[in-house]
Formats: structure tokens, sequence, C-alpha cells
DNA sequence: TTAGGGTTAG
């Protein structure tokens, strides 16, 4: 015992050497509501009168109640814990801080959320002033929980935030799937600036997620610099992030530049960000960058670095990365990604293959398959996928249903596809969207019934925009219908001034019609906008080499024996029928375009490449950046034919797999 | 003694 104030002060220690000396050296065994004044939020000790032996053994039964409690907490046994802080309530007695927060962790590890709610209550009991630090560990208990109202209500219960506060509630409204919530971490932001509170590393690196107007990022970015946090690691890496969000990456790789100790996060935001903006390259070479650096990839490294593959469609190196996969053989996302690069280069014996070894499979791995089984012409397939899915009972989304009726316009199915859509918001509680309208077009107009895919247009319940028209141009091509395609063409350019492909389009539409003042009109309209075709370019990956082909372009070592290849398979598909097409009303290739170079398009180029360069009944497999003309349509099903190989090229909306004089597309796209 | 950054389908 020791004398304190003219009271004896027990000292309450039990042997216990595995638990850190600072844990009860910090212990208050407080006193109830009778005495106040005697409250104390450190000292490791209890007041209790000396002439009263009642009182003294009440004490020392409050004193074994609270080191019950402190010990279950440590012990990590939570029932126990929870039983004595119901017998400390009843008696109005109160531990430290520092047992609570160890009991608020637990109630978090174990999704318990009852008992942190009756932890909450406790420390708000009359006698007791909790500290902020406690409080602070509630409001992320409740923000772990996604229990935003009830972090918010303590937020503002507090009597005192602090930076960690305000951080607390910052991140947890940035971190929100809702733009009007993620507003309101930066309406926090400016209430904490006027609290007088100041931001410090971790706020920024929080707030940065919730920016959605980039004037607005570039202020926040000032202000890092200004109060000296933009060496932070973490701050870096959302600012990355959030510039790469914007499509701004010239301003993510200065941020990344500028940086000299660079972790693994920010290698993989530098290398994502660029993966997500489809440029598949840089993404490529900042990944050797990085291993060159000593850093191994992570889940987060191989997803974006398959994302770049699959934009690539780099197949062979897909599967390289794949061997590093299978040592996070059950991680989701990276599964999921690794579907999606098969998908999209068309190898569905290896998608098939993963599906179905994956234990757990969410609505992204079922719309995956969906979405990549309809794009590359699988309907059925896709359909009965869908079908399974059903079983399943994993809710399809709006990207499900976009497959889904993708898969209904590519078959045909006009019964099936109008089924899901009209019951769509019925059966899934899924409003259609423009897309939704856009897949609708197409399956009407594929269908010849061109008058109800221009109603449809009319009465969508949203804004058509370039796409829907695109969808509708579409079906114009195949049904030769001139006059609407020039007003399809008329109403993209509108929503989209600067698609070349689609002047060039109503041009020769125009030129057909021998209506030479429009086409002065149009020609004028590109002049004036400094709208410029892009030249076609078809990419083909042979022996782990990228060999690329543009249009008119000589500078490949192998141009002469490829051309010279080209010209004997042309005529050796002559004698089996084939005759180039030169009819290109309906296509936007040029005039001079087309009678200079018909023979030398970048995918003919690229076909004749790969079968000079690839055993023989490999697949030959190319990406294009434009559309496919009609005529390399017809010259790629002869020579799949005749080759006895399948070919698949992929244009910037969908999939051709060539096989047997076919395509999966049936001639339309 | 509490708060922060990166990964998947259209």
């Amino acid at each position: 015992m020791m004398r304190g104030r003219g009271r004896v002060v027990v000292v309450v220690v039990r042997e216990r050497p595995c638990i850190p000396l600072r844990f009860f050296s910090s212990l208050a065994l407080l006193a109830g509501p009778s005495s106040p004044s005697r409250r104390s939020s450190g000292g490791g000790y209890y007041d209790a009168p000396t002439t009263n032996c009642n009182a003294s053994s009440a004490a020392a039964e409050n004193a074994k109640v609270i080191d019950n409690f402190i010990d279950h907490c440590y012990r990590g046994d939570l029932p126990r814990a929870m039983k004595a802080l119901d017998s400390m309530q009843q008696r109005n007695i109160f531990a430290h801080s520092l047992a609570y927060s160890h009991l608020i962790s637990c109630c978090a590890a174990r999704h318990a959320i009852e008992h942190g709610r009756s932890i909450h209550r406790h420390v708000f009991s009359p006698g007791y002033r909790p500290k902020t630090f406690l409080l602070n560990h509630l409001l992320n208990m409740y923000v772990k929980f996604r229990l935003l109202p009830e972090a918010q209500a303590l937020f503002d219960q507090m009597p005192r935030r602090n930076v960690i506060s305000w951080t607390t509630m910052i991140s947890a409204y940035a971190a929100a799937s809702s733009p009007p919530l993620q507003r309101r971490a930066l309406d926090l932001l400016i209430l904490m600036l006027r609290d007088g509170v100041c931001p410090n590393m971790f706020t920024f690196s929080s707030v940065l997620r919730a920016c959605h107007e980039l004037q607005l990022l570039t202020q926040i970015h000032c202000s890092i610099i200004k109060v000296g946090l933009e060496s932070d690691v973490y701050v870096r890496s959302a600012l990355i992030d959030v510039y790469s969000r914007w499509g701004e990456m010239s301003s993510a790789l200065c941020v990344f530049g500028e940086m000299v100790t660079r972790d693994q996060v920010v290698w993989n935001s530098i290398i994502g960000g660029f993966a997500q903006n489809s440029d598949g390259d840089p993404a490529l070479h900042l990944y050797i960058r990085m291993k060159r650096a000593g850093f191994q990839a992570d889940q987060s490294t191989l997803t974006s670095v398959l994302r770049a593959c699959t934009s690539l469609a780099l197949l062979e190196l897909g599967r390289q990365l794949h061997v590093h996969v299978l040592k996070y053989d059950q991680d989701l996302i990276l599964n999921n990604a690794l579907l999606d690069m098969y998908c999209k280069c068309g190898s569905f014996k290896d998608s098939d293959s993963i599906f179905s070894r994956m234990v757990d499979k969410d609505v992204i791995s079922w719309s995956t398959m969906i979405m990549g089984l309809a794009q590359n012409g699988f309907s059925r397939r896709a359909l009965e996928l869908f079908k399974a899915m059903a079983v399943s009972k994993i809710k399809p989304n709006h990207i499900t249903i976009l497959g889904v009726l993708f898969a209904c316009s590519h078959a045909g199915l006009v019964d099936d596809g109008r089924y899901y859509f009209r019951s769509m918001k019925k059966l899934y509680g899924i409003d259609p969207g423009r897309e939704h309208y856009g897949c609708m077009v197409d399956l009407l107009g594929r269908a010849g019934r061109l008058d109800e895919a221009v109603e449809l247009i009319h009465k969508m319940e949203c804004e058509p925009d370039a796409v829907t028209w695109r969808a509708l141009l579409g079906a114009c091509r195949v049904h030769r219908n001139m006059d609407l395609a020039a007003y399809a063409a008329k109403q993209i350019i509108k929503h989209d001034p600067d698609d070349a492909g689609t002047y060039i389009l109503l041009s020769n539409i125009y030129a057909n019609s021998q209506r030479w003042d429009e086409i002065t009109e149009v020609r004028n309209a590109m002049r004036h906008k400094g709208v410029k075709k892009e030249p076609g370019c078809s990419w083909i990956e042979v022996n782990k080499c990228v060999h690329a082909f543009i249009l008119g372009d000589k500078s490949h070592p192998q141009i002469i024996a490829i051309r010279r290849e080209l010209k004997q398979i042309i005529h050796r598909l002559k004698e089996m029928g084939y005759v180039p097409d030169a009819n290109f009303v309906l296509q936007d290739l040029e005039e001079e375009q087309m009678e200079d170079s018909l023979l030398y398009h970048s995918e003919k180029l690229a076909m004749a490449f790969g079968i000079m360069a690839l055993s023989s009944g490999k697949t030959i497999r190319i990406r294009k950046n434009l559309r496919i003309c009609g005529d390399c349509h017809d010259f790629a099903k002869l020579l799949a034919k005749m080759e006895s190989r399948s070919i698949v090229i992929r244009d910037p909306i969908r999939y051709h797999h060539f096989e047997d004089g076919h395509c999966s597309c049936g001639d339309y796209w």
C-alpha cells in the first residue's frame, strides 16, 4: 500500500510476466460516480477510504473485476471480457483506455459489432470521460464495419477531435463508392481546416481518392507541395493513382520520376495507371524496370501486367505470367484478370480450364466469361453460361446483362434479346443504360429491323451518344441502307467531331450519289477541325517479339519477302474464287487508299507474315487498331480454309475467329 | 495509442 493525498492507494498488480510492463503501469482502476473527483486517467491505482471496511472490501472487489476484465482483454477472450464489462457497467467502474482499445480491436477482428456497441455505451456512461484516442478507436471500428452513419454520429458526439479523428472520417468517406459520399470527404477537409486542425500526410493520402475534378486535384497537389509533404511515399502513390484515373499519365509519370525511394506500391501504382489507360507498352516497360530495381511482382503487379498483355493481345507473354500467378492460385482478382486475358487473346480452352478450377467465382468472373464468349461470337455458349450463373446464385449486374444482350445480337436471337432487355429491371433490378440500348439497336439492326432500331433510339430514356449511333451505322452498312447511314454518320459526328473514319464514310456515301457539294462540305469540315484518319496498324506476336505492320510502311526488315508471300497467297486464293472487294461506299476507306493499297492492308501483311513465321497449324493471332475492312475479312476466311488453320483478328470493337471459310462474327461487324 | 497509397468484367 502507498500513501497519497491522505488516502490509502492500493496498487493492483498481478504476476503476469508475459504482459508488457507499460500495459500495467498505465492501468487506471477508477472509482464510480460517488467519487468523481478522485478519477485518474493514468496513475495505475484506485482510491479507497481507510476507515470504512465495507468500502475497502467493495473497492477490492471492484479491483478484482477490473483486473479480470483486463486479463480477458489481453488474452483476446471476447466472451469473458464482455461478461466482465457487464459487471463493470453494473458497478459503474472503469478501466484504462488501453484495455478498451484492445477489446475494440478484438471486436473489429471478430466481426462482433454488437460487442463494439456495448463498449461504446459503456465508455459514454456517466462518470467517465473517454480519451480522444479511445474514441478514435471506436470511430475506426465503425468505419471498418462500413457503418458510416454510426461513425458520423460518434464523430459529432466527440468533445475533442484531433487530426486522427478527422482523417479517419475523411478516409472513410473518400473510400465510399458513391460520389456524394466522397464529396463529403472534401467538405470535412474544409471543416477540419476551419477547426484549426492541420492535415498531415495521412489526411492527404486519403482525401486524394475523393478528387473528382482535375482542378481540385491540382489545388490539393499544390497544397501538398506547399506544406512539404510531397516526399511521403503514400501521398505520392495516391497522387499517381488519381492522375492515372484522370488519364493524366504525364503528370503521374512526373510524380513517379521525382521519387528517390520507391516502394512496391508506387511501382504498382504507375504500372496499374498505364494498364488502366490501355497503354500496355509503357506498363510492360515499367514492369521490367521494377524487376531490375529488385522488386518481385505481387498480386497487384501481376494483375496490372496481365491487363497490359490483354490490351496488347500478347498471349505468349500472358502465358509466361500465368506461371507466376500459380503461387496465388486462389486470388480471385488475379484469376479474373487471367480469365480476361485468355478470353481477349481468343484462347477459350485456357479460360475454360481456369474458370472450371476456380473455387471462388464472383460476378466479375461470370461476366468476364459471358462477355468474352459473346464478343468472340460464341453466343450460344455465352447464354448457356448465363443460365449456369443463375443456378450458382450469383446475382448478375449491368455488365453481365450487357454480355447477354451482346450474345443475343450476334446470334440473331431477337426475341430472347427483347425478353432480357424488357425484364432486366423486373428480374434483376437493373435499369437499362446507354450501352444496353446500344446492344438492342445492334440486335434489331442486325436482324434488318432498321425502323425499329431508329424507333428505339428515339424512345431512349437517356440521351443517345456516338456509340448508340455507331450501332445503327453498323446495321446500315450490313443492310446497305445509305440514306440512314448518312443520317447515323451525321449524328456520330455531332457527338464525336474528331471521328475521322465517320467523315470519310459520309463522304463516300455522298460520292456514290454524286452529291458533290456535300462532299466538299464534309472535306472542309475535316480540314477545319484538323481531323486526320489514323493509319491502319496490325500487330502479331512471334517468338516473344511483337511485329507491327502499318499501311504503306515498308520498314519491316522482311517486308520484301512478306509482300512476295502475300502476292503468292492472293494468287492461290483467286484460284479458290477470291475477288478483291473494291466497294468502299459504306466503309471508312478513302478511294486512293483502296486503289493503291487494298493489297497491302496491314492485317493482310500480318497474316502473310504469320504464315511465314509460325509453325504449320499454329493459330495466327492479330490485333488491329481500326476495324477490319470487308475485303480483308473475305481474305481471312478463305486463307483460314486454304491453310487449314485458325486466324484470330481482334479489332477495337470485336473479335473475328476465322476457321474453315467462316468467321465467328457471322459476317456482321 | 488510434488514421493513409496499388489489382479484375462493358
